[in-house]
DNA sequence: ACTTAATGTGGTATCGATACCATAGATCTT
DNA sequence: AAGATCTATGGTATCGATACCACATTAAGT
């Protein structure tokens, strides 16, 4: 392998000037800088980017912990990650946990020393994991999640849970259902669930404990509690409220197999408008995260971080409803 | 920032006991282990791991150079990579190309002193990027493109798309129109229609060019196709074979605008397993890839590759065929 | 013309780890 | 009992880059 030294020793000068062509910095000759070019276009030289680390400690990796990227939400994330990252000359180190909560902690500690700053796309914000996270002495984001002292960018999960919820009462419906997640994740589990029933009680609206249901993250999930909440209920709910589009198209195709007609015998909505959601029948009414500009976002305040520019703690993102015919 | 020399100032050792403790190499007493272990415990050390890949000339890192993330192909293969390199203590970078041909050169550049290998989930196989790939002095896999002179874990596209053909021809369809893409991508465009027109053919049966048409990578581009294809046709195909599954599920939603039902009307067949091809109305018949083995028998070989053992240079994987509803 | 500043270049220490060698004492051979 | 071998440890060079300083040389300022 070619290295700086070999350079120097090409094209007549010292490691100095080489690094100097390298680095754009310092006083160099016009004519040295072009035989040093030369020379570089000539062997294909790249510097060695653990050499320079080393020296500068500096790593122009960002470094991207998530639960999966088989999922829609985290994936755009990391579109916008990357996008706003490689502009500057970052680059991703990913670590993918695979939804276990052991791999985030190691994840964490094995990243420390091998890049300049962190980006969690969190699902649970337990103490264990919020613990070590402050004490991560490195630039570092959460997205999704909101935290104290912790950078965050977030969505407004309870607003969003509280409009979707007003939509289906405004649209005439009064008995609605609930499909929901784990309270561990807080934005998603707990939040959510929260808006809605703040916003049915504030409608006055009871909500049967038979139409409500916790799943785990996939769509048969969302088929088996739509399932249960028919099997279940005596009065059924009209619609239903299903806190991923995933869980609501799941939720859907149980619907169609009982020959239930959406949204005539039941309404439904998600969030999250994924791919999928746009191309089921009927199409799905649900919410638009902006998922790529949140991970543009977390980066810009992540970079501004890193240089020590001015930064903003928190940031709660936009969000888009988006009316389709499932309602 | 605590170093190896700090370590072993505090456990009243020298450098290179630490080192031995941290790698479990050379003669440590018991003593001497259990006194340094302690340290690390306290301190929350991390070794660095740029000084040490200077060192031993390995980053325990493996680049992926793909075009896109979003969609499920490259992010199975990604799971399946990640969860196999995982387990060896290797980490992904990830380089996201966003289909722009440029930046596969110059990441293939960027990453060439920063990893111990490179995959590279290929979308066109032309000359000037091969001959990159060629000059590459690192193990690098390609995957779902097959090259010469390069490790490869390819599909086999050609009878894929003959047996795919020969299943719709017979279940009684004679016009069969394709929905392909473009001929550089070699296994997706070219292997594909291939196998579509040989099958075709060895059964005596002509295609009209209105039946064919060439999209992009997106679901709404297969919309397109169908609307040109029933709008061109004097004499309309019974079935179209759309290449990948998000081109099949854009030409059903055109099917679905225009009231024409699937598959009596028209029967659809896909390639790729998508998760959308399961909620789809009708289920669309499709072929499995089995992406995530893919990704994990591309991290085998190049695993063995790098540490010198023998691996496969070229692999084709299997396939399996999901009949559904649409045919 | 003589100080001061700007330009250009090279030498050396250093980042934090590992590799390799030297050394010393304990244990084993024969 | 002398030499060979095993165990345990430390010292030093090194990986490939940059940082920083020292020193020329040239240009500018008064």
């Amino acid at each position: 392998m070619v290295t700086i030294k070999d350079i120097a020793a090409m094209a007549n000068v010292s490691r100095s000037t080489v690094s100097r062509v390298l680095n754009n910095s310092g006083y160099v000759s016009e004519e040295a800088r072009k035989r040093v070019e030369e020379v570089i276009e000539q062997t294909g030289y790249v510097p060695s980017g653990y050499a320079k680390s080393l020296r500068t400690k500096q790593t122009k990796v960002i470094g991207v912990i998530l639960p999966t990227i088989q999922t829609e939400t985290p994936s755009r994330v990391v579109t916008g990650l990357g996008r706003e990252l490689s502009k500057h000359g970052y680059q991703i180190l990913l670590a993918n946990t695979d939804h276990d909560k052991e791999k985030e902690l190691e994840y964490l500690d094995l990243l420390i020393r091998q890049v300049d700053g962190i980006v969690l796309i969190a699902t649970n914000t337990e103490p264990e994991i919020m613990e070590k996270i402050k004490s991560i002495p490195l630039p570092l984001v959460m997205i999704g999640q909101e935290t104290e002292k912790v950078m965050c960018v977030t969505y407004d999960d309870y607003h969003v849970a509280r409009e979707i919820t007003a939509f289906l009462i405004q649209k005439g419906h009064r008995r609605i259902g609930f499909i929901g997640v784990d309270e561990t994740d807080r934005a998603v589990g707990y939040m959510r669930k929260k808006g809605f029933f703040d916003e049915m009680q504030a409608h006055h609206l009871a909500v049967e404990e038979a139409w409500v249901e916790k799943c785990v993250f996939d769509i048969y999930s969302g088929h088996e509690a739509m399932k249960n909440i028919l099997n279940r209920s005596i009065q059924q709910p009209t619609a239903v409220f299903a806190v991923t589009d995933r869980l609501a198209i799941g939720a859907m195709s149980y619907l169609k197999e009982q020959g239930l007609e959406t949204p005539q015998d039941m309404a439904l909505v998600g969030i999250g408008a994924s791919e999928l959601s746009q191309y089921v029948d009927p199409p799905l009414t649900t919410v638009d995260y902006k998922n790529e500009s949140a991970g543009e976002e977390a980066a810009k305040q992540l970079l501004a971080h890193i240089q020590g520019k001015e930064y903003q703690k928190k940031l709660v993102l936009d969000y888009r409803l988006i009316l389709r015919d499932s309602v």
